[in-house]
DNA sequence: ACAATTAATGTTATAATATAACATTACATT
DNA sequence: AATGTAATGTTATATTATAACATTAATTGT
């Protein structure tokens, strides 16, 4: 249990939030100078409207909050075009079964991670966890399956969740 | 790699499916006589339509089929609750990166299994391992985190369909 | 600086996936 | 047969996502 690599662990409730943000959107610039992609301010908004919390966050939950920001008009696309991108540089994950979106806490290097999602504060924590990902691998190659993208998804209850129900 | 139970292997093309089908029905019965729930002819012709491959369906192409068969009307509804039925009893699962279903392999223990999809051929192996659940359990329980859903999901390419590739 | 090219966004329409709500029919029990 | 419950039918609509084409903004070569 050594390479158990916490990428975003349960924040607890009273985290300050600022702080997540702001390293997100420094994080952001970083990856986006390395790939020589643009980080546009519409990106960057979307970015931002996924942090806002540690929760998954729905599309058209965004597009709604996209468009009470006036300055500029939108629709389906211009969200789900800012998501791929920003799914392309590893900033956001899709959460498969949800159906949502969560902010990457650590895009320095692209990874799929694996999510552990609570059913009661609805967080998720994100881990990169070697151990997982090549005992998969050990699993797939018995059978001669090659990998090109591992998903993990976990339901449960968190530890801040379970102690707060007594 | 001792628990590596396979639940349904990749199947060579030209295994005899009649066999997956006629053992699938089988076990449906069984399993419906063990709950005491039915498998009417409509949730047993949906069954039937998700084994009729060993790749995951969509439930409107389910829906389809279900039409093609002139004796009942059908709608989204009519398929989406016989495969929540069948869903409940274990007899399919749902591959959540996919919105598609599959039949499951082994009904008689309730599982969530770790599937492995190939991106050539569409098919489907379900393994129900212990090693993986037990490590995803082992590193939750190190931050105090209660699973009570284990969602796998990996995509790739399958030993038949990287062979013949050359 | 300008034209040409490419990247990003805007816009309209529609496709694909899924559920709500209520009506009807079939089955099981007395 | 009368009653209650489970299953299915039916209509409508909610939710999630993409296609296709128009416009605007940024970048590059000259």
């Amino acid at each position: 249990m050594k390479k158990n690599k916490v990428i975003s662990p349960f924040k607890p409730a009273a985290h300050k939030h600022q702080e997540c943000l702001k390293s997100a959107i420094k994080n952001a610039k970083a990856r986006c100078d390395v790939s020589g992609l643009r980080l546009t301010p519409l990106r960057q908004r979307v970015l931002e409207l996924v942090w806002q919390s540690h929760e998954p966050v729905k599309a058209y939950d965004v597009l709604d909050e996209l468009k009470q920001g006036h300055s500029s008009s939108s629709a389906p696309p211009t969200v789900y075009r800012a998501l791929d991108f920003l799914q392309e540089q590893g900033l956001v994950h899709k959460i498969e079964s949800l159906n949502s979106y969560v902010g990457c806490g650590n895009p320095e290097e692209l990874h799929t991670g694996q999510f552990f999602i609570c059913r009661d504060c609805g967080s998720v924590a994100e881990l990169d966890d070697a151990d997982i990902s090549s005992l998969i691998e050990k699993k797939a190659n018995s059978f001669g399956f090659k990998i090109d993208n591992e998903m993990v998804e976990i339901k449960g209850h968190c530890q801040e969740c379970r102690d707060s129900e007594k």
